[in-house]
DNA sequence: TTTACTGCAAATATTTTGCAATATC
DNA sequence: GATATTGCAAAATATTTGCAGTAAA
């Protein structure tokens, strides 16, 4: 089984990865990052702005989906979509979970289960080359489940 | 193991609901599900209106988008969010795959897997109850595989 | 005849883009 | 000093909403 990278070594490539490029190191590309390491779960850009908001460092949002960007295309961040308009972030280093999503508030709760990964350890796929996956779960969560009995809602987001 | 419904099922379902709620029963209404019902795979809003452009059925978006929502409700559609901006919608009674999702161009590829999904029908969830679930499997298709190393290109969508 | 539904247009929300000002190298 | 990057504002994209006219029951 593959160790996950730490943090440290993710920002010491994602520095590498501006000098092979010739990109340049500035104070907004590297307190994203630093930032962006330090979060558990999942986050929007919402959340991260408001994130760095608090740190008091402003930064644009441009500038914010411009570095989300980078780290994706580098891999160090991926993108889920789950249910509603905003795409929701996660950094790759963290355990391999599978998701559960309540259909009626949309909340998302990550659960981990050791028999499903060694299960996919033994898929493979032909003519196309995997890097990662996830598994989302749909349904009610047990809370929207106890509401639904008093008052009825319409399901969609 | 549970059969999957049918198109006539389901469109029997769709109108039973309609009398139950005191809804009307309209052209566009009945157009957009019997459309929906011959779609196999994914499609999107825009598409869905190609189709019934194509069909000579002119409906606008907001009644599209109305209906769609009926039949989420009605558990007939399904919503998926891949790649990019539009959502996607596929029929629930297909039967059982996972996605392949080309995190370069898009593309998204059905596959089953009965081995999968005798290993999905052992797993149980604590405080949720599951509805359905669907795996994605992200990574670069043979076809970007091939084309990466000629141009390489910015990965965002 | 009543009122639910459709279609339009405007509003909302998220993400992308163009460009002048700025800051890194 | 050259130019990559930032921040702003405008554009683009997807979806939702308000409402007047229309049509199903």
């Amino acid at each position: 089984m593959i160790k996950a990278e730490n943090n440290a070594s993710l920002l010491k490539r994602f520095n590498s990865y501006l000098d092979e490029q010739h990109m340049r190191h500035t104070p907004e590309r590297d307190a994203i990052v630093r930032r962006v390491l330090n979060i558990t779960g999942h986050f929007t850009i919402e959340q991260l702005k408001q994130m760095l908001d608090d740190d008091g460092f402003y930064v644009s949002k441009a500038t914010i989906y411009n570095t989300v960007d980078l780290l994706m295309t580098l891999g160090i961040l991926r993108r889920h979509c789950f249910e509603g308009l905003q795409a929701q972030y996660e950094k790759s280093n963290v355990p391999i979970h599978s998701h559960l999503i309540c259909t009626k508030c949309g909340k998302v709760k990550e659960v981990r289960d050791n028999n499903f990964i060694a299960f996919m350890n033994t898929r493979k796929f032909t003519a196309f080359t995997q890097d990662y996956y996830s598994l989302c779960v749909y349904g009610v969560c047990n809370s929207c489940a106890r509401k639904q009995k008093k008052k009825p809602k319409q399901l969609t987001p």
